[in-house]
DNA sequence: CAGTCGATTCACT
DNA sequence: GTGAATCGACTGA
C-alpha cells in the first residue's frame, strides 16, 4: 500500500535555494495543469539543473535576453523555450532573484488526465512515452510560449501549479551528464531521474549538425 | 542582415 | 542508427 502523495502546494521558498539543490528534490513532486479538457497531473520522474551565468549549457549564459527573461525573476515561475522550430520545453526558475537558473522538467508519469494527454501525443505508443522527453512532457501539458512567467506556486489558482507530492528518497535519485547539451556545458552531470523508473528518457549525447551540401 | 544551430522527436532503414 | 522537419534567437560582419 503506497501513501497518496501529499497534495500542499510547494511553498515559494522551496524554490529559493541553489538549483542543485532543488533539482533532485523535484523528483516524485507533482505537476498539475489545468487544461480545457480538464486536469492533468503529472509525476517528475527526471529533469536537468541549469545554472546560471557560469554554465555553459544554460540559455542564460550570455546574459539578459527577451526569451530568458523569466529566468532572471523570483523563483517559482515557469520558463517556457520554442526551440527547433516544432517543440516547446517547460523549467521551474530557482533563485534567488537575479541568479538565473532553472531546472528543466525532462520526463513523468501521468498520474490522471491520461485521456487529455493522449489527444495531444497522438504518436505516443503507449502510456509511458506519453511525457517521456523534456517536448513530449511540454506537449502532453499542453504547455508553450503563452505560459511563460506562470507562476507554479499558486495552489492550483492558475493555470499551471506543483504540489509536494511523495519526494524519492536520496537512494533511488541518479544522476549523470545531462542529455543533448552541447561543447562544454556537457561535462556537468547534473541530470536526475528516479532509477528504475520506466518513464525516464533515454541518454543522448549532443549531436553537432552537419553542414548542408 | 544572412548564416548557423538548437536543453528534440519521429519516420524509416 | 540515420536524416528530416522547421523557425526563432543569437552571432558576427
Amino acid at each position: 500500500m503506497i501513501a497518496p502523495p501529499d497534495r500542499t502546494p510547494l511553498p515559494r521558498a522551496f524554490f529559493d535555494r541553489p538549483v542543485l539543490e532543488v533539482a533532485p528534490d523535484l523528483l516524485g513532486r507533482v505537476l498539475v495543469r489545468t487544461t480545457p479538457d480538464g486536469p492533468i497531473e503529472l509525476r517528475l520522474t527526471e529533469v536537468e539543473a541549469y545554472d546560471g551565468p557560469n554554465d555553459p549549457g544554460s540559455h542564460a549564459y550570455r546574459g539578459r535576453t527577451a526569451r530568458n527573461d523569466v529566468m532572471f525573476g523570483p523563483p517559482g515561475h515557469v520558463y517556457v523555450y520554442f526551440t527547433y522550430g516544432m517543440w516547446h520545453c517547460m523549467n521551474l526558475v530557482c533563485g534567488p532573484v537575479g541568479r538565473p537558473s532553472g531546472v528543466l522538467l525532462r520526463a513523468g508519469e501521468i498520474l490522471m488526465g491520461a485521456d487529455a494527454a493522449r489527444k495531444r501525443r497522438l504518436s505516443a505508443r503507449n502510456d509511458k512515452e506519453l511525457a517521456k522527453g523534456p517536448a513530449r512532457l511540454a506537449t502532453a501539458l499542453d504547455v508553450d510560449r503563452s505560459l511563460d512567467g506562470t507562476d507554479a506556486c499558486t495552489g492550483g489558482a492558475g493555470p499551471l501549479s506543483i504540489l509536494t507530492g511523495t519526494p524519492v528518497p536520496s537512494d533511488q535519485v541518479r544522476n549523470g551528464p545531462r542529455t543533448g547539451v552541447a561543447g562544454d556545458g556537457g561535462v556537468h552531470p547534473w541530470r536526475f531521474w528516479i532509477a528504475n523508473d520506466p518513464t525516464v528518457s533515454p541518454y543522448r549525447a549532443h549531436a553537432p549538425k552537419r553542414r548542408r551540401s
